[in-house]
RNA sequence: GUGAGCGUAGCUCAACUGGUUAGAGCACUGGACUGUGGCUCCAGAGGUUGGGGGUUCGAGACCCCUCGCUCACCCCA
C-alpha cells in the first residue's frame, strides 16, 4: 500500500467514468460562448512570477501563501497559473490584439493551480473556464457577459443558481471608502477576532463578510460601498442591474461581495449554489478597467469571469448528458489460432468502414467470451471459428434475439452495415 | 497554517463490552452446459485490517507515533 503511487495531494485523475460530464461542460461552452463572439485563446500553463503578483495583488491570498514558484534553470521565477486573467491581459497586451474599433472577446479553459488545503469543492489542481472582454466599459458588456454566463449554466440545466452582485467602485472612490471604514473600526479593532486583526491592515472590506458574530456586530453602523461610490460607479452599476432586468435576469445585490483578487473595479460578481458545501460558488468574476494598463497596454477597461469546473461538474445531473452511445457495435468471438488471426484482421476492416469492434486477447473459451460480448451491451457478435472458417462463413448472432445466421465471409462489411443501420 | 472525523477484499460495508481460522453483497474466474451470453445454482480466487510501536493470556477494536483520505476554518472557482 505505502509503495503504490499515488496522485499528490488535491489533484485527482478525471476517469472515463465521469468524463462525459466534462466533455459535455467544454463542448457546451465553446457553442455558448462562440454564439456570443468569443474566440478561445490557449494560455501557458505556467508564467513569469510577476505576471501573477502584479495583477492579482501582493497582498492577496493566492499571492502570499497560494502559488507554485520555482525556479528554472537559468534562476528565473516562474508560477504555475493559480488563474486566467493575468496570462489573458499579458497575451492581449505583448500581441496587441486591441482594435481600437472593436472588442476583444476571448474564453480559455483548463487547468489552474493553488496550493490550498484540499476541501469538497476544492483542489490544487482545479479547472477553470473563463472569459474576458476587452475596450468597453459599457454596462451592457456587464450585463451581457453575465447573462451568457447565466445561459450556460442554464444549457448544462442547473437549477437553484444565485447571482450575487456587487460594485467595489473604481480607484477614485474605494480608497476613500476605503480609509472611511479604517477610521470606524479603529476605536473597535480590540472587538475584532484574529483574522480581522490581519484584515484590518490587508483588506479590511474583507471584515464584513466575518462570520464572527463579533466582527459583524462591529461592523453595525459602519461606512457601506454603497455611500462612497462616486457618481460614475453609481450610475455605472445601476446601468448594469437595469440591463440585467431587461434580461431577466434575477440578481441579489450583495454590499458585502468582495473578492480575493486586487484587480477588480466596479461591477463584481459571483454565482453561488445550493447544495455544495461550504465552497459554493461556481463562477465569479467582475470588471478590471486598470489592469491592461498596468501590464503596459493602452488604457484598456475590461469583464471577465471564471467558472469553476470541478464545482458545475458535481451539479450536472445525469439526465442532462445526451446519453450517446459508448458501447461497441460488434464483437468477434474467435476460437483458436487460425480464427483469432482471422479476427484480427477483420476487426480492422470493419473498423475502416466505421464499425465499432471489441474482442477477447486472452483466447477464452466461447462461453466466456460471449459473457464479454454482453458486458459490453453489443447488438451483435460474430463467431469463427475452424468449423466456419473452412466454409468461407462466420456465424452472426443477434445479442437480444438469440438468433444466429450464416454470413458470407466477403460479405460480413455489407451485412453488418446494413444491420446496424436497420437498429 | 488551524481544528475535527475516518482508514477492514477491486468497490460498498459487517465483525456485540477486546475472545476461535476477519465475513457479506457487488464485481472477478471456473463449473452445471466438451463450440453459445443474460437468469439460476455450485465452487474458487482475492486481506500484512494504511504502516510502526505499545498495553494484554489474547488487538481490526484500546494507547502512542506516523502516513493517507475526508470535512470544516481561512480563502476562493
Amino acid at each position: 500500500m505505502t509503495t503504490k503511487y499515488q496522485a499528490i495531494k488535491g489533484v485527482k485523475d478525471i476517469l472515463p467514468a465521469e468524463i462525459e460530464k466534462w466533455q459535455f461542460m467544454e463542448k457546451t461552452a465553446r457553442e455558448v460562448f462562440e454564439l456570443y463572439g468569443f474566440s478561445e485563446i490557449r494560455i501557458p500553463i505556467f508564467e513569469r512570477t510577476e505576471v501573477f503578483t502584479r495583477s492579482i495583488g501582493e497582498t492577496t491570498d493566492i499571492v502570499e501563501k497560494e502559488m507554485y514558484t520555482f525556479s528554472d534553470r537559468s534562476g528565473d521565477s516562474l508560477t504555475l497559473r493559480p488563474e486566467g486573467t493575468a496570462s489573458v491581459v499579458r497575451a492581449y497586451v505583448e500581441h496587441n490584439l486591441y482594435n481600437p474599433s472593436s472588442v476583444a472577446k476571448l474564453y480559455y479553459m483548463g487547468p489552474m493551480f493553488r496550493c490550498e488545503r484540499p476541501q469538497a469543492g476544492r483542489y490544487r489542481q482545479f479547472y477553470q473556464i473563463g472569459a474576458e472582454v476587452f475596450g468597453t466599459e459599457n454596462p451592457e458588456i456587464d450585463a451581457d457577459v453575465i447573462g451568457m454566463l447565466m445561459r450556460y449554466f442554464e444549457r448544462l440545466g442547473l437549477k437553484e443558481l444565485e447571482l450575487q452582485i456587487n460594485s467595489l467602485g473604481c480607484d477614485e472612490c474605494r480608497p476613500k471608502f476605503r480609509e472611511a471604514l479604517i477610521e470606524f473600526l479603529k476605536g473597535k479593532r480590540s472587538l475584532l477576532c484574529e483574522d480581522c486583526q490581519k484584515r484590518f491592515e490587508r483588506n479590511p472590506l474583507r471584515i464584513f463578510d466575518c462570520k464572527s458574530t463579533n466582527c459583524h456586530e462591529a461592523t453595525k453602523g459602519s461606512p457601506t460601498i454603497e455611500n462612497y461610490r462616486c457618481e460614475g460607479c453609481k450610475s455605472h452599476f445601476d446601468s448594469t442591474l437595469s440591463y440585467l432586468d431587461r434580461l431577466n435576469i434575477q440578481y441579489a445585490k450583495n454590499p458585502k461581495l468582495v473578492r480575493g483578487l486586487d484587480y477588480y473595479t466596479k461591477t463584481a460578481f459571483e454565482i453561488v449554489s445550493k447544495g455544495l458545501g461550504s465552497q459554493n460558488a461556481i463562477a465569479g468574476g467582475g470588471r478590471y478597467d486598470k489592469l491592461v494598463e498596468e501590464f503596459g497596454g493602452p488604457p484598456t477597461p475590461a469583464f471577465g469571469f471564471a467558472i469553476g469546473m470541478d464545482r458545475t461538474a458535481q451539479l450536472i445531473q445525469p439526465s442532462a448528458l445526451s446519453l450517446h452511445a459508448s458501447a461497441p457495435h460488434v464483437f468477434i468471438a474467435a476460437l483458436g489460432e487460425r480464427a483469432d488471426l482471422k479476427a484480427f484482421e477483420l476487426i480492422n476492416v470493419l473498423r475502416q468502414n466505421g464499425i465499432r469492434g471489441e474482442r477477447d486477447y486472452e483466447g477464452s473459451s466461447l462461453k466466456s467470451q460471449l459473457r464479454k460480448a454482453n458486458k459490453f451491451g453489443v447488438k451483435y457478435t460474430l463467431i469463427i471459428g475452424d468449423k466456419e472458417l473452412d466454409k468461407g462463413k462466420a456465424i452472426l448472432r443477434d445479442m437480444s434475439s438469440a438468433q444466429q445466421d450464416e454470413a458470407d465471409m466477403e460479405r460480413i462489411v455489407e451485412i453488418m452495415t446494413k444491420k446496424l443501420r436497420e437498429r
